[in-house]
DNA sequence: GGAATTAGATACACGAGTGTAGCTTAGGAT
DNA sequence: ATCCTAAGCTACACTCGTGTATCTAATTCC
């Protein structure tokens, strides 16, 4: 397959496997995940995948789980609204990454996800489960900025979910501006900031 | 294949197929759709299949322009957040329909969907794009319930939303109670109605 | 009742992916 | 320098899905 004199082993290869297996579940889908087309994407042998997974999916859930974890959102300034844009900034990003649109894919797909183990779940994908905007949010309600009740776990789902479907039906990344608008005119409001009626246009009035 | 005394034609027949298809890509994903599996579900034979449609996603994509519309929301009583509440119910009974099922697997599947057509979306997806709260909200806002400038294209997607991730990651459906949360912890609030501090219980202010 | 239509069944050659076996050889360890 | 591990390669038998061709018989139309 490859005559070089570079033989990878190890961490690299699977590295490379790994790699490899996230670009093709992008191209396309989980459903159509082959070992056939991944050793060749990652220039390596069927038997060299056999060797370590039984199938194409347990290579995806590996690779995922080796994913590096999504930097996470740090509450520095005193600025919520700013801090909200940044957590959902973060969610988009990482949404449009490689790793991102894999898990987006098995979550979707009917027959990886009855295979996936409650540790990937904590490790990857908990991410989804609020962990942007919700850090940022407990922060901010612990240090009195709005009443701790309205923190509730709707509103700490608010900000990702409109990031989420948003991707879903355009298939186009929410600006900055949207995204802007979404702590504007959804999460603002839902802990008691707002909404301004005037419009766009909301600085933070913090405390 | 089927000795029976019926076979079936047309209408019928294409129904048949139509069902098939969607009870299989329930089980299977898109990306495992295949002629064969359809043809088996359908009871009928691969030739057959092939004299319509020359491919699965084809196949899944005509069956998902005939199907039903969706039942749309209609304002009827006074009663924001009891219309409220039933639009996101309609929604979520949508989407746990196989139907449901079928059109979130082609739009988050990347060969099908560089082949939906512009009709396609118009007819089938454009549910997705709010028109179940969205509808209600409208309605509302024309007679002056809340300020009209509030319901602005983020504040119109908040329900629905909140119930497609609720769907993606949790994989269990939001019961009432859930929806009744999602309308009065996010919504009413974004449209200047809420939120109550004290909790859980808002009957609707209305005017 | 006869003709036209079209579903059903079968067969086939083909390609793609599978899972395994066996061999060769590069890389790392001592 | 040698040994051992593991990657690379090839081959093979097998299954599944494809797309087409051909024949048959059920249904519908008149």
């Amino acid at each position: 397959m490859n005559n070089s004199r570079t033989r990878r082993r190890g961490e690299e290869l699977i590295a490379a496997i790994h790699a490899a297996v996230i670009e093709e579940v992008m191209e396309v889908g989980v459903g159509r995940l082959t070992m056939d087309g991944i050793g060749k994407r990652a220039a390596t042998a069927r038997t060299t995948l056999y060797r370590r997974w039984s199938d194409p999916i347990e290579v995806l859930l590996d690779a995922l789980y080796h994913a590096h974890p999504v930097e996470e959102p740090s509450p520095g300034a005193d600025d919520l609204r700013g801090d909200l844009i940044r957590a959902l900034r973060l969610m988009r990003d990482w949404m449009l990454s490689p790793a991102g649109h894999a898990v987006a894919s098995i979550l979707t797909d009917p027959v990886s996800a009855s295979k996936i183990s409650e540790e990937l779940v904590d490790r990857v994908f908990a991410v989804r489960g609020g962990t942007f905007t919700n850090t940022v949010l407990r922060h901010y309600a612990e240090r009195g900025h709005f009443p701790a009740e309205l923190l509730t776990p709707v509103v700490a789902d608010i900000g990702e979910a409109l990031v989420t479907k948003r991707l879903i039906d355009t298939r186009t990344p929410p600006s900055d501006a949207d995204l802007a608008d979404m702590v504007d005119q959804a999460i603002l409001p839902a802990i008691g900031l707002g909404p301004d009626v005037r419009g766009r246009r909301r600085p933070d009035p913090e405390a």
